[in-house]
DNA sequence: GTTAATTTTGCAACCGGTTGCAAAAGACGG
DNA sequence: CCGTCTTTTGCAACCGGTTGCAAAATTAAC
């Protein structure tokens, strides 16, 4: 159906390779080649098919964007931010939803199969192994958002989580709270663990502060108002570290139920300074991740890694920073 | 790098074309082969390359998926339907961000290059020539979520527009009020524009009703609130039938701060009834428009392309429905 | 046990490109 | 104008698969 390099290789009157070098740059062709192989490709309305070149060259400038994360308005913005920068880069990306799907191998096995050059996690709630299935099977790799380590295994771009924990402990003992929750994502998630950690690290050495956590059961409204709402039954801290914003949200809509007042009774904190914390009907303070730069970061990391596959592992950890907005009550 | 069909031919000690029929489903090969291919696959960790076959076979089983709603959250919805979806019929998502990009023919020309197998685009914003530079170009193409026309040149499904803007109307008449606005989304999207003419054709027949409109330059809670912000400073109207939710959410919250409350000084109904107009703090009175069954249809037929590519062209339009919630004054 | 019909297998050409190599063409110097 | 060096071009093999066709192997029928 579509015109081949051979229909325009024939119409100019010159050999397949030819019109190939035209459409290869740093390709030897003269100018009077490349006239008159584009005349013809422009008449035909040809253009290359970059399957067949990849079986070649090896490269397909496809990556692998792979994500669990489909119920929470910032990874829009995280594809918005990927997607674009990738094109910008002349990379396609080829999206991959774990949701369904928690076997590392299948994924490994299909996009080997549309030999990406590159694969991209972007999930705070895959685990390290998950990403470590893509570099084991030859594939490089970058996890956004993932956790970090002292000995990472693959490249990892991301927040460190248990700094947040800290910092976010500290923020609400500078407040003068005294009976402090945590109030995390699932479980199971690395962030979630990881921010547990850094929060009662620091709160340990804070013997007059009373603590409680738990958790919620994925990180969306719905999970955070019905965790608020049992805990809004018996005795209820004066300060909740939430593992999201969106969590926060539906926290502060169970509290506006239960007609008590945020900030005058309860304080909540949340994380990720999504565009919705900033709404004047919402107005949360929270922990800024500086999303932006972690995709930006990324997508540099996998771009050296193409020219450099067996690049030695690294994890670029940026800092987060608190949002003081108005669901904290202030210092003084 | 990776292990080829020749190598797998070579272990198990038979022909290249062997091996390729052992993995092509409807293939003639005998039982006793293909344990023995299967066996030489496994131990080598053998998986086809998809790219190559597809060279032969014409199929990739990659689809484009086009969109240039990348803020806001129901496409995030969206994209995790479309995503899934297509996973689970074997087909894959290229994804493409349209957001600074305009020119249909450069999308065209890259997803030829990968050879998609077809192309979705989702957008209530293009318009119908963009969708048509696809079919013009041999590439079976869906248009999800764009403007139906009676004589549609490519496949659309989604919702009637005009229909929408007319139930909006007779809902916001019913309930008495009598001096009503349009505050539409972006001024040069077709959904604005069909659901502008749908709502002014029926207030048409009410002399009686005072009319007004405007429009946000995004669908974005900040065009939402900025646009209400300038119209509450000069004589409101009673109520205003907003281009989207996420806008009508901006809108409830310069309501908010203008000290007017919503219902009882002001009423709102949307679009779209996504997630968060149920939240208990938002609480959108909205026009519910079925995206799950959007986007499956639009799958289907997608899918059913593939097979027949010329295929007549038909609109697929689902009926919207009022949600009834907080933001209208009650019937009575 | 033969022979015919059917199934399975391998050969070789092809899909749409790329690329090493050697031949052809141009550029340069004298 | 000739010889040499450099650039441009075409040939042919290859990338990793698929597939029509005919030969080989099975199976069925007698």
């Amino acid at each position: 159906m579509a015109i081949t390099l051979k229909e325009v290789a024939e119409r100019a009157g010159v050999s397949r390779s030819a019109v190939s070098r035209t459409f290869t740059d740093g390709a030897s062709v003269s100018e009077k080649m490349r006239r008159k192989v584009e005349k013809a490709a422009r008449d035909l309305g040809y253009s290359p098919n970059a399957l067949a070149s990849s079986l070649t060259t090896g490269r397909t400038k496809l990556v692998g964007l792979i994500s669990n994360n489909f119920h929470n308005p910032i990874f829009l913005e995280v594809f918005d931010l990927f997607t674009r920068g990738l094109q910008d880069r002349g990379l396609r990306p080829l999206l991959v939803n774990l949701t369904d799907e928690t076997d590392p191998q299948a994924s490994v096995r299909m996009l080997r199969q549309y030999s990406v050059d590159g694969a991209v996690v972007a999930s705070s709630t895959l685990p390290p192994g998950f990403s470590k299935a893509f570099r084991d099977a030859g594939v490089p790799v970058v996890h956004s958002f993932g956790r970090y380590s002292s000995a990472p295994q693959v490249h990892v771009v991301g927040i460190d989580n248990v700094e947040c924990g800290r910092m976010a402990a500290r923020t609400l003992v500078a407040r003068g709270y005294r009976k402090i929750a945590f109030l995390g994502g699932p479980e199971g998630a690395t962030s979630t663990q990881d921010r547990y950690s850094g929060f009662f690290s620091e709160l340990g050495a804070h013997r007059d502060v009373k603590t409680s956590y738990s958790f919620a059961d994925a990180y969306s409204f719905d999970a955070g108002r019905r965790e608020m709402l049992r805990l809004l039954k018996s005795d209820p801290a004066e300060a909740y570290f939430c593992g999201d914003d969106v969590l926060s949200i539906g926290v502060l809509s169970a509290i506006a139920d239960s007609g008590l007042r945020v900030p005058e009774d309860i304080g909540i904190i949340g994380l990720n300074d999504m565009e919705m914390a900033r709404w004047e009907n919402i107005n949360l303070t929270t922990i800024h991740q500086p999303i932006r730069q972690i995709v930006t970061s990324s997508i540099e990391l996998m771009v050296a890694m193409l020219d450099e596959p067996d690049r030695y592992p690294e994890a670029r950890i940026f800092p987060c920073s608190i949002v003081e907005r108005g669901t904290l009550r202030s210092l003084s």
